[in-house]
DNA sequence: GAAGGTTTGTAATTGTGAGCACAAACCCTT
DNA sequence: AAGGGTTTGTGCTCACAATTACAAACCTTC
């Protein structure tokens, strides 16, 4: 059977909003209450749900702890995922300093930049290396994911090494629509592409008249 | 007649090829070379187009300044739009920093904080405001966009906040599923849950089986 | 232990977006 | 000016995701 992938993009949302849930201690949760939470239907989480499986018990809802472990062992949450970055300008050290992945099983475990004033350079416990051990590097130590924080002239080079590689999935800041081959995941952070949308519906709502937009 | 904010959404996307295009020099474009371009199928591009009017030649394709402006003008990229960060923290110091948003009309007028030790700091020709401030300052000089960059925490509040000085467009990178009354435009950006949806293809394809992840 | 009140899991339906295919329109060459 | 070769715009079909609706299962209370 074939998941759709817009339902293993609503997973992790479920399972932070489950992991709040644990840490206020709670023990049993509805499909009602975590759609309330989620601004999803209840029937949308059950149907998800019933992909992977019979988590819930009738009359009674689901078992906070259960349900997150199942979510954590159906996304692959239940282990440590090594990530590299590549370019270590602004962005790339904002990404090197942030605190949301390691806590969630991602650790960035090696730092590139293609300048050499920039190589040997010591941040968050990384030391830079430059570009032309990018190759060397992950094929002799193998990363999982490849952060792509490189201008724009040079992503699509970057993330064909990545994948020459043998690194599957790829989170790319770059404004690019690079192409990757089948088997490769690529996702991209685009918040410029996410201002230019809503500047539509600013422009074209005099003032709160349509729905929202779907965030 | 009602657009699909799928359909929005891939705007940006149009226009940033056909920008990409003019510097080249290019006078005309098929759907079928923009297509290619972007990894979408020519039939998508020309019905998108479609919703908003007869942009091409048969027989010819597009001209490329022409269907530009036209693009410019229905997103409501052909003004300025003013921004405010909230949270100046490594990740809203980098947000400050980036010079993405400057070229596509999309200003950073003001910076708040919460911690008072930031203060007055001046960063990229900004003084950083404090969190008290926000309202005031918000309703005497408006912004179209706000830029959330706070703590999971404080984020709902600080959205309120921004919601209620008439800000109708939040890009939040807060990883948390806010609320926002109708006619307010929230878009987020959220690695982690991007992660941990490519972890899941991660795990369940051995090597380069299934099909590539959207992006 | 029976009854009333919940909530799940899923079959059936509805809604919507993507792809296909073709007529109409256009350019260029001869 | 006529014909061959492109490419647009769009009606139609198809696929798939969201919603609805309900039987089955469970808990709690009396």
């Amino acid at each position: 059977m074939e998941i759709p992938p817009v339902v293993i993009d609503r997973l992790p949302l479920y399972t932070r909003a489950l992991s709040t849930l644990e840490e206020e201690g709670r023990d049993v949760v509805s499909s009602q209450e975590l759609g309330t939470l989620l601004g999803v239907t209840p029937a949308q989480i059950r149907k998800d749900l019933s992909y992977f499986g019979r988590f819930g018990k009738q009359g009674r809802g689901y078992n906070v702890r259960k349900l997150l472990n199942e979510l954590h062992h159906i996304l692959g949450l239940d282990r440590q995922w090594r990530m590299a970055v590549i370019g270590v300008g602004k962005l790339g050290r904002a990404i090197l300093g942030y605190e949301g992945f390691g806590p969630q099983g991602f650790r960035i475990v090696e730092a590139f930049d293609a300048d050499p004033k920039r190589i040997g350079e010591r941040i968050e416990n990384l030391t830079i290396r430059g570009a032309n051990d990018l190759e060397k590097t992950l094929l002799k130590n193998p990363v999982d994911v490849g952060i792509v924080a490189v201008p724009a002239e040079s992503a699509q080079n970057v993330i064909d090494t990545l994948v020459k590689c043998g690194v599957r999935a790829i989170l790319s800041y770059a404004p690019i629509p690079a192409r990757v081959p089948p088997g490769v995941y690529l996702k991209r952070i685009e918040p410029v592409l996410a201002l230019q949308s809503m500047a539509y519906y600013l422009k074209n709502s005099p003032r709160s008249t349509a729905a929202a937009a779907r965030s």
